[in-house]
DNA sequence: GCTTTTTATGCTCAAATTGAGTATAAATCA
DNA sequence: TGATTTATACTCAATTTGAGCATAAAAAGC
């Protein structure tokens, strides 16, 4: 067999490019190719021959056609899942093998709104900040339970990924706790998408177009191919990155006052902070310095700070420790 | 201009199979293929035809290959970095671009034990289990310097993953303390790997033959093409992983004492931690539980263990978060 | 002008966790 | 038998967390 011939495929750099509009996480989108009005990652090829490393390759094609200025920018995984790819809906012949890799980026500013996608309309039951979201206890728990059924395999997932303890599993702390009782673990974003996409709960699910009538947006708006897998992704690397490493600094303007660096946060992980602890360790790890101005907004002034850029790449600093997550289980 | 024809690219998927043989963390190697007799990664083509993951097919060849039972597997990282790779040693065309994606594996056995590379051979600046390693400073650091020079950024890099503050870097903590003052952070292996990649000091920069007999094996053994960055990465990511999700205990016999997780952890940490401290963090944590067996050693015989699998795959569980390194800085 | 509302920020305090020990137990080795 | 080796129980001060109250400084309502 010729070995060449098999093993050659093509390579798409995915791109999940993250900012904050407001108190909403938003992820730039490409307009839509296909029949289903379904929202895409702006992707690229890559051509080894044009660019030294792949993320030169990714930076340069957001460049050319988002004129968008990204600092940050961390490669997340590489899917080679066929599968999911060549399910029809796209033109692409059967023998081109497709490999994406998929991207993280960071934009301080997200100008044209319409072509910015808010995460939770994406992934409505990943956002807590007002409490446990209604989707999960009247649609998305009882379905993935009867997809569950008694396999304990698939409960154990369950449980792991949505944060409660169910009468049919063993449970080690004594007898059986009602229901939710673990705190809801917001890093586990991937997880719960694969999860609702082995039990069928999303579009994206689905090889043809009958079915997908049937489901469509009521998950959650779908994306094209694996797209809203890798946005998945980019959510639960952000998310967990957030809590030792000063990326949200890459979100925000050059002065800032400290509550909005906590919204920002807040809006990322979905869940609302302490605000006097979260000032705490801000303070504590000596990432701000003020600048000696004021914001002038509705109530008193806040002081405006600016990011303390020790070391260039803002590589590897402390991190700011978010103070645990407020527990909100109903 | 051809789009498929410039942008197809062959995949290899390199593993880093790591196990521990007594105190040291070993990784599988493939005997040689250059002429320098540098070991290097096991690797294989990915297929997707017959493949319909990429870890599927990774988890298919090492099974082929080595016979060896690999429980965890983790993808770690891609990398498309044309320089580092058809640098004319091996004998491939070239207009075959090849993109390699690394994996890192855990194996609790290491048969054959002349296949298994010690990792500190490689890294003999990453044991910090008997005192900062000599290596570092008389040679590295003192090359690493010269190298630096008074560039500002190199200077800076150096200290991020080096842990030191130098009097040519201003320092925010008053007045510049003399040198080495952070605690070595132990994840940082790429990171100085890189650098000393950059800077010259391992063979693996130079292209050529000539230049390469100068340095061979002086800052570790040298592997091939990109391979040791390959395993600096997993070695990165491993000691990152083991604060905060179980894995040790895919390193583990079925049944173990207490010390020895100990050991293994310190083994892949290099540096030693405090044991009863340890062992709280253990019993906390409800990681293990007895089998009601005693091991029979030198001392006093300790109670054997083995790892509490609640939720299968060993997913997502606390983790031992390790208490503290000790820190050893000179 | 005075009060209410809003936001910012300083400060407290108990509970939990961590870092670093000491003390004692149970085996083998000489 | 007594030294040696290893395991394990327990202590304790220092630090870090989680959660709250109190006060300050502005704008908005009347």
């Amino acid at each position: 067999m010729d070995k060449n011939h098999t093993a050659s495929v093509l390579i798409d750099l995915s791109a999940a490019i993250v900012s904050v509009r407001g108190d909403q996480p938003v992820c730039l989108t490409v307009p839509d190719v296909s029949d289903y009005q379904t929202p895409g990652l702006p992707f690229g090829p890559f051509y080894p021959d044009r660019h030294r490393t792949m993320e030169i390759g990714l930076r340069q094609w957001v460049v050319e056609q988002t004129a968008l200025d990204i600092g940050y920018v961390e490669q997340l995984y590489t899917f080679g899942d066929r599968g999911r790819r060549s399910d029809g809906a796209d033109g692409k012949e059967e023998n081109e093998h497709i490999v994406s890799v998929g991207y993280l980026a960071l934009s301080k500013q997200c100008p044209q709104p319409d072509q910015w996608s808010e995460w939770y309309k994406h992934f409505p039951w990943e956002d807590w900040r007002n409490g446990r979201p209604d989707i999960l206890n009247k649609q998305i728990i009882p379905s993935l339970e009867t997809w569950a059924g008694t396999d304990e395999l698939r409960r154990l997932r369950l449980q792991q990924a949505f944060s409660f303890t169910d009468k049919f599993c063993s449970n080690k702390s004594g007898p059986n706790k009602p229901w939710p009782n673990k705190p809801w673990n917001d890093e586990y974003v991937l997880d719960r998408y694969e999860l609702m996409y082995e039990a069928g709960l999303v579009w994206e699910a689905f090889a043809d177009g009958r079915q997908k009538e049937k489901i469509s947006a009521q998950n959650g708006i779908a994306m094209q191919l694996d797209h809203r897998r890798i946005l998945a992704t980019a959510m639960s690397r952000l998310r967990a990155k957030l809590k030792y490493r000063p990326v949200v600094f890459e979100l925000m303007p050059p002065a800032f006052t400290l509550t909005q660096v906590q919204k920002t946060t807040e809006a990322i992980l979905g869940a609302e902070l302490h605000k006097q602890n979260f000032r705490r360790q801000l303070a504590k790890n000596e990432l701000v310095e003020p600048t000696g101005q004021m914001s002038k907004a509705r109530g008193r002034p806040a002081e405006l700070f600016k990011f303390r850029q020790d070391a260039s790449q803002s590589s590897n600093l402390p991190g700011l420790r978010i103070p645990s997550v407020k527990s909100r289980n109903f």
